[in-house]
DNA sequence: ATGAAAGCGCTAACAG
DNA sequence: CTGTTAGCGCTTTCAT
């Protein structure tokens, strides 16, 4: 029964209670070296019945290690990067470590910010999604190792990195789509900051790779809320009338398609067929549930922090995790009730 | 431009670098004392040369604040949680500290680790959605300040706490629907670790209170998720064929209730009213939109924040924050359709 | 098998 | 206005 209001017990203390001195307790509480059975017991006993806690500031700053992590993400509240931050979090926990998160809603200034406040909190590790070009230096700039998550992790090649394989999951969803028949498919892609995602060049090039009209692959750019996709659908919609099917870069603004969909007058999937990316929940509540691809979120952020362990521990090499998408086919995607579309051979 | 792969540079670095002694660079750093100008801007130029940044250990560990919070929550990935911790988080970066967050699952034994951890990492304040009965030892033990978050934080009037408005969120519910003229209504309540929510009560309350049959007021357990939710309303339909609306402890329940209703091939709202709790995005998603009242979740997470650091500061009393709830209206909920409902008149 | 002493990087008296 | 000194709680040589 801890202390009734007094400060802390340190291992003093306990080295007091137990009568041995502080070299001691830290032998057992570390359990390195040898001591006496009968001794460990008597400093045991007195840790339990001071409420002794070890003050990891003190141990942080004497071994240079805080046992700390630090992840920062875009937006905490997003559901993809919700998932992905249990992943690290439940990770970093099996090992006994504690993660700082930060969110940088894309704001390079703010995410400055954070990296900061981690080099001075002495993080061992960083995971990161890089809002920012210029960070290249400012990751530089820290110590402690760092993994890249999310696909920009390529223009890193300098660190470990875990991302979802967007050019397999594109493919997935594409081939999907042509199979049934599709030829005109609109794209719904994000910008971030970064310019925009790869997910636009490799739909381009799996589309042309299948010796398709690139015509007749028109992108809007949405910021990958609901409410962007949604607008950006709309927009879609006036300029490919033709258009049979949706493909967004991210199931929320999937989501918004739907929603454009339905206020457009159309039904989906007879009139058009949508399909998104990243398998978030929210996907599995629409009407009509939502086809799309699986991105292993969860398991990115388990990835990420066992390549950081790996680079903290000096074990384990520079690795590029690339984990597979996987298709998830609900209802939102069927095949084109007409043939309003161009057709063409592959070459 | 820091430098080329040494180790940190520390104060003394620093003092050596402006030829001053190292209290002096403190005291520039810290802004406290008075110093010379012109030495101030020689240590700032060595700051700003060497790269130097404030070791946050050796500052915790002389100052006995470490500036971190700590933030333990039933599941991070689960958005009512997230937007609270995001919340919570941009508090806590506005008054330049960071945030440790974990996850319990409701699971006594993690939610006691993470307790520990955050003992150990000597945070100077705790914010908790306790997941266990016997936590109130617990969180006695901790020297830090703690602010409860949700309704649990009746059980420890001695701590700060923050949470929605139930009483007056469900009455706001219960008169929507029973102006409507719904008279035979359905709850989807959860049940967390410590027993019914206080969801159930106030309900019950209200509703008898109206003058109305309690029998009419019949109640299904599920655990707060979409699939437990389907399940549960199927229950009812079974139990109460009369019924016109359901009424869900929380949105994601009440998403699986419209799911449920769609499976049955009942209309919503034409067949059956669907009314949500939470606010939470994926309530937009549904095909019809829930109707349902949202919870200030982010605002939870700030004021609680706010709390937090008054009681860390000294000022600030113990105060039990309660926000007011606000209904949304959209799809799921309208008058019900046919007179199959008992009426009574209030008494 | 145990203890004494040094020191991680910093702040906070206390002198000057 | 500036420097000296002590010490936060811990690990880690180095003796014994």
């Amino acid at each position: 029964m801890p202390l009734t209001g007094k400060r802390q017990p340190t291992i003093i203390d306990v080295a007091r209670l137990s009568g041995v001195s502080k070299t001691t307790v830290a032998r057992v509480l570390s359990g390195v070296g040898a001591v006496h059975s009968e001794t460990r017991r008597r400093v045991e006993e007195a840790v339990r019945q001071s409420g002794y806690e070890r003050n990891h500031l003190a141990f942080g700053l004497r071994t240079g290690r805080s046992r700390t992590l630090g992840l920062v993400i875009p937006d905490l509240s997003n559901p993809y990067w919700a998932d992905l931050a249990r992943g690290a979090q439940d990770k970093a926990e099996a090992e006994k470590r504690s993660l700082l998160i930060f969110s940088s809603d894309w704001d390079g200034e703010r995410e400055r910010r954070h990296l900061q406040a981690l080099r001075q909190a002495r993080v061992d590790g960083i995971l990161i999604n890089p809002a920012v070009t210029d960070d290249i230096t400012l990751l530089h700039q820290t110590e402690a190792p760092v993994v890249v998550l999310g696909s920009s992790g390529e223009r890193f090649p300098e660190f470990s990195s875990a991302r979802s394989d967007v050019a397999q999951g594109v493919r997935l969803a594409l081939d999907h789509l042509i199979g049934l028949g599709h030829r005109h498919v609109g794209l719904l892609i994000g910008r971030d900051r970064l310019g925009r995602s790869r997910f636009v060049s490799e739909a381009r090039a799996h589309w042309q790779r299948q010796g398709l009209d690139a015509a007749l692959l028109p992108a809007e750019e949405a910021t990958y809320t609901v409410e962007s996709g949604q607008a950006a659908t709309a927009r879609l919609f006036e300029r490919a009338p033709g258009m049979t099917a949706v493909f967004a870069a991210n199931d929320l603004m999937a989501v918004g398609a739907i929603l454009a969909a339905r206020a457009a007058g159309l039904v989906c999937p007879d009139d058009i067929s949508i399909m998104g990316m990243d398998g978030v929940e929210a996907g599995s509540f629409t009407d009509p549930g939502l086809t799309t691809v699986d991105k292993p979120r969860y398991d990115i952020g388990v990835e990420a922090t066992c390549l950081l362990l790996g680079a903290i521990d000096g074990t384990g090499d520079t690795v590029h995790a690339v984990l597979p998408c996987r298709l998830v086919e609900r209802a939102s995607v069927a095949a084109p009730s007409g043939l309003r579309t161009v057709r063409k051979k592959s070459a």
